[in-house]
RNA sequence: GGGCGCAUAGUUCAGUCGGCUAGAACGCUACCUUCACACGGUAGAGGUCACAGGUUCGAGUCCUGUUGCGCCCA
């Protein structure tokens, strides 16, 4: 949901810029998934297997499963508002895409790119096939260190040899020393005598064996672990598989083991061996035990013929790609992961034992051997003109389809005007987690068979974790589903929260609760709205403030244009950037901290006061505000933004739109001119605001009410400040929840008075009834303390020598600055606890 | 073993180029059914920025090391 909600944000923000944006859902065939899941649901409604169904009829199956269940995330894209183009929907099955797949496999097949082998690969003997190196997971355990002896066969001793697998000593085809090993190398060239096998087999010499771990020597099982395998090429041994397909032993392992479970068997190879007198002792080891992504259980490394693409000749363009900043990641940091791998790549294994995905389009002649790749099914062997052909049984690995995804879905390898115009792409939303799986490849293939890259940039997302921190798992059933969540809070309030609480790439905690936030957030949007339909209809010129005499607006006024337009500027840079959440939060603030806390309700004083010219100017600067901000929402909070822009009247037609209205532009430097929009403006009015908190404060001090209205005396700071204060009675009055606003020059309080010391003004609240002198001394000394505190810190700062003469020049300024303004509160609050004295 | 990241309020987290009197949301306290909103308003409390050094006029921010946690790769 999180990414979805991202590239939807990137999608409707271009449409709005006046982009022609194309995106194009889609999804997987998730081959292991999905068929593991179908096979479940067989033996559970009807216990059959695959194989009792036979191959065409099972793929029936699962074609009727996914008509059922594959709308789900497509389903879940459109209850999330996702601006996708829907008609362009592709599956990676699709027999365009298919075609793509079988192109691709020839290309690289007849450009020696792909090639059957003989390999170790990761087997999952829950699915019964081959993984590739990337669908491995590593978890360390706590397991055993079993030490078992091997009689030489001449008697003249034993050599100890440990394992963490003892199940696999039926397959072992030698002992391994160290050749410099002294304690071992006179035994090299040696036979032991395999206990319970009964076999003899060689010690070899090999520097690959490390003479400090366990005994110092290894048993050698070839078949069945990566390194014993290199050591048996190395000397010539055999390869000896001792299991089946589905993790039981084989027959090779013997008849007392065949058949047992590989963890049966590693308890009765080492109960076995202890009867004969042969385990020598066992220690408490832990080590990383490779678990099968989708099966969950520990892969077996295994000898085994598959297919494989020769990764470095795609990894070296790709690389350097990224590393030249023709793609570039976001955040970066994930270059370093993304040039370890492609330095350290190795071989990928395609081939699945599934029936469910592409079909390798290898065919085997029965009668010589000869391998034919090819486009259609051969009729004729190339070879000896067999004409018995049989297609490889196997399917491709589901990535081998989905690295395809930027070009395959426009039909490549057909040319079309699609594929000419969208590719490259301009962005990758995406998990980190599938940064190997699919982003590399996926550069790799665009590279390969498109000559170039097949997007600019990609963001990864962080990855959404459950409030104890960990990783949403379907196996661990703390996914939220997506559904019931916009059922409950709405799809706006699910979107806005993920990425108001995603920070840029790090992991975040999630919890329906919070989307507490969203739903807030539309909630006060929603009723800022219904307050202004409250007040007539929607303004003549809200679109623009080009006609708008600059002697009609308030400071507020000015203000508030101010923010809104730093606020687009904002926003404009967040997305540039990909920082999504600086983008929530800064239209968060602006619509909640000052349109509806201060704008608002200074707009208030104005439209309550009835007076015609004013409040045509208020709406005016008002609807304009609204729809902009409306505008620079919808890409978050595509429903609420739909529904009001039209209540509102900002939609001339029932058809149109938010999605294709003009994205908001920050002021021109003319307009402000004109309409003499500034920072000095924006720095009175926000000190305007700090008096009125100040004045507040006090009331509250007192436990006034803040609606009961009192009168309120301001002796500004200065002749600027007076004449600033005047500009605007109305709403200051009402801010301040006054019945009245005196100025004066210098007070005189009569009678017991409250003070409120501001930079712009001192508010004076006379308290006839309420007023606890002593309390007031108090409170007024506490704040004459914590400024002078302040005081202490800029003086010591200025007093500095090194400062004042290496730190900016504006700093310093700014310093001084503060502490003239600081030093005159003082000045003022000192008065008054004289006053009071 | 190698790499990456994180550690800031009770909790979850922002903090860009070193200028900070360290912010937000949730939670907490007091007051308020005021005419957009109690999914709300007003005011407030709450911090040894993990630890130890260093660079600098100035460090939450940069450098080195330590501790703890998470992830990736072997």
């Amino acid at each position: 949901m999180l990414n979805n909600t991202l590239q939807d944000i990137l999608v409707r923000q271009a449409k709005m810029r006046g982009c022609e944006v194309c995106w194009v859902p889609g999804t997987d065939h998730a081959g292991i998934a999905t068929q593991a899941r179908v096979e479940a649901f067989l033996l559970q409604t009807e216990e059959i297997t695959r194989h009792d169904l036979g191959r065409e009829k099972f793929l029936e199956r699962v074609w009727q499963w996914r008509e059922q269940y594959g709308g789900r995330i497509i389903g879940q894209l459109r209850r999330l508002g996702a601006a996708c183009d829907w008609r362009r929907e592709r599956f990676t099955l699709d027999p365009g895409l298919s075609d793509a797949v079988r192109e691709v496999f020839i290309r690289l097949y007849e450009k020696g790119l792909i090639y059957r082998g003989h390999r170790i690969i990761n087997w999952c003997p829950k699915s019964c096939t081959a993984l590739s190196d990337e669908e491995v997971t590593h978890r360390e355990e706590k397991g055993s260190l079993w030490h078992f002896r091997y009689p030489l066969s001449d008697q003249s001793g034993e050599v100890t040899v440990a394992t963490t697998r003892p199940e696999t000593m039926l397959g072992d085809t030698a002992v391994a020393v160290h050749p410099e090993d002294s304690r071992y190398r006179h035994l090299i060239g040696k036979l032991v005598r395999l206990p319970l096998a009964d076999r003899l087999i060689p010690i070899v010499g090999d520097p690959f064996v490390d003479q400090s771990f366990g005994s110092g020597a290894v048993k050698v099982t070839p078949a069945h672990d990566p390194n014993d395998y290199e050591i048996g090429r190395r000397h010539d041994l055999p390869m000896l598989d001792v299991m089946n397909d589905d993790g039981t032993m084989n027959h090779a392992a013997g008849a007392e083991f065949e058949h047992m479970d590989r963890y049966e068997c590693r308890a009765a190879v080492v109960e076995t061996m202890d009867e004969l007198g042969l385990l020598a002792k066992v220690e408490d080891h832990v080590h990383q035990i490779g678990y099968s992504e989708r099966g969950h259980v520990p892969v077996e490394p295994r000898l085994s013929e598959q297919w494989f693409v020769t990764m470095k000749p795609l990894a070296e363009p790709a690389l350097a790609a990224v590393e030249e900043g023709r793609v570039r990641f976001h955040p970066e940091r994930w270059v370093k992961t993304y040039r370890h791998w492609m330095e350290n790549i190795r071989d990928w294994c395609i081939s699945r034992q599934l029936w469910w995905g592409h079909r390798i389009p290898a065919y085997y002649c029965q009668s010589c051997s000869q391998v034919e790749v090819a486009r259609e099914s051969p009729t004729v062997c190339g070879k000896c003109g067999g004409r018995e052909l049989r297609q490889d049984e196997d399917v491709l690995d589901t990535w081998f389809s989905s690295w395809l995804w930027p070009f395959s879905v426009f039909g490549w390898p057909e040319s079309s005007r699609d594929l000419e115009k969208f590719y490259p792409t301009d962005a990758l939303v995406t998990g980190p987690d599938i940064i190997f799986f699919w982003v590399a490849r996926m550069i790799m293939a665009g590279l390969e068979f498109m000559g170039e890259i097949p997007f600019r940039d990609v963001y990864f997302t962080s990855i959404l974790r459950d409030e104890q921190g960990r990783k949403l798992s379907k196996s661990l059933n703390n996914s939220p589903d997506p559904i019931e969540v916009i059922e409950t809070y709405g799809a706006d309030a699910l979107r806005f929260t993920i990425i108001y609480i995603a920070p840029l790439g790090q992991d975040i905690r999630y919890s329906n609760e919070k989307c507490e936030i969203g739903r807030n957030f539309a909630n006060k949007i929603w009723n800022a709205a219904r307050f202004r339909l409250h007040q007539g209809d929607c303004a003549a010129d809200w679109q623009s403030l080009d006609s708008l005499a600059p002697t009609s607006l308030r400071p507020d006024d000015r203000w508030i244009l101010d923010r809104f337009s730093e606020t687009a500027k904002a926003v404009d840079q967040a997305l540039a950037n990909f920082r999504f959440h600086e983008y929530a939060h800064s239209i968060y603030e602006f619509a909640w901290n000052e349109f509806c806390d201060w704008y608002l309700e200074s707009a208030k004083a104005v439209l309550q006061s009835g007076e015609a010219i004013g409040r045509a100017a208020v709406l005016r600067i008002f609807d304009y505000l609204m729809s902009s901000l409306l505008r620079l929402l919808h890409p978050i909070m595509p429903f609420v933004t739909e529904e009001l822009y039209h209540a509102l009247g900002f939609a001339a037609e029932d058809d149109e739109s938010i999605m294709f209205a003009a994205w908001p532009q920050p002021l021109s430097g003319e307009v402000r001119k004109k309409l003499g929009i500034n920072v000095e403006n924006t720095r009175m009015v926000q000190e305007k605001f700090d008096l009125i908190r100040a004045l507040r404060n006090l009331k509250a001090a007192y436990k006034i009410p803040v609606g009961r209205k009192l009168k309120v005396v301001l002796a500004a700071k200065g002749e600027a400040e007076a004449d600033f204060l005047r500009e605007d009675p109305l709403s200051l009055a009402f801010l301040l929840y006054a019945s009245e606003v005196e100025f004066v020059e210098d007070y005189q309080p009569q009678g017991p008075t409250g003070t409120a010391v501001a930079n712009l003004a001192t508010a004076y609240l006379p308290l006839a009834e309420v007023l606890d002198l002593e309390g007031e001394r108090q409170r007024l000394g506490r704040q004459e303390e914590g400024l002078a505190e302040q005081i202490r810190n800029i003086q010591k700062k200025l007093s500095n020598q090194k400062f004042v003469s290496k730190a900016p020049p504006e700093v310093v300024r700014r310093e001084r600055e503060r502490l003239e303004e600081i030093q005159d509160r003082r000045e003022r609050i000192r008065e008054q606890i004289k006053a009071l004295a």
